[in-house]
DNA sequence: TTGTTGGTTAGGCATGGGCCTAAGCGTAAG
DNA sequence: CTTACGCTTAGGCCCATGCCTAACCAACAA
């Protein structure tokens, strides 16, 4: 059964690995079979539906069964919980700079005033 | 000598372990020294310290010395690096989806005009 | 000088991840 | 019914990663 849970780290290990980021940029041009995102490999199909997993088991990627084909296709919205993860931190870091400055800017015209 | 090149591959490592992401988090809210990052942690300090010099391969984090301590600062840009790949393929896919049900809207209006 | 503090280097162990081949299994086609 | 196709399952190999301890080094303190 597939796993429900997808929490951010299992999104950051899929997109740690080049083959998982290729089939993410595909995925992105539209939907397609295992064995059409795996052509363009130099793999052995089980290590390539294994990367598919890691991909599922993430939440980067959703598939549903077509005959005796599986469909994937991309799940925007566990980019996008990666991207506030990190824009969160990196915004709070930038804002912190930007006080800073400030009170650099402050303590000068402060100088000036004496 | 420390890798002057940052792949977005490194970004992704990094992120994807438990103990670097809280490292990220706590450097979002200020610099601090090694021993200071590390004291959360129930760990060794070498194991520590290699999982910095990760986060700074990947460029996630810049640290200067300071007598006898290194101070270490996050560096936005390679967060905003990962989170502009994610967000590009996001929107790909998301555009498509919309210029799809557009698609389908205009089908249905076609056949409202048979 | 002698210690102490803050951190790095060296080296080793155990688990996990990525890759493979061989075999199985359901669906579709002949 | 038999064959072919599109995967998946099982199991094994190998290297990378995360963790440890022990030893080292450089800066400051007594």
């Amino acid at each position: 059964m597939p796993n429900q849970q997808h929490p951010i780290e299992q999104t950051f290990i899929a997109l740690s690995d080049p083959t998982r980021r290729a089939v993410v940029q595909a995925l992105s041009e539209g939907s397609a079979t295992v064995s059409q995102l795996a052509k363009p490999f130099d793999m052995a199909l089980p290590s390539f539906t294994q990367h598919l997993g890691v991909l599922e088991n993430a939440g980067l990627i959703v598939s549903r069964r077509e005959g005796r084909s599986r469909v994937c296709s991309l799940n925007p919205a566990a980019l996008k919980d990666a991207e506030d993860w990190m824009a969160a931190h990196r915004k709070q870091w930038e804002s912190r700079l930007d006080r800073f400055e400030a009170h650099l800017q402050n303590a000068k015209k402060e100088k000036s005033n004496d």
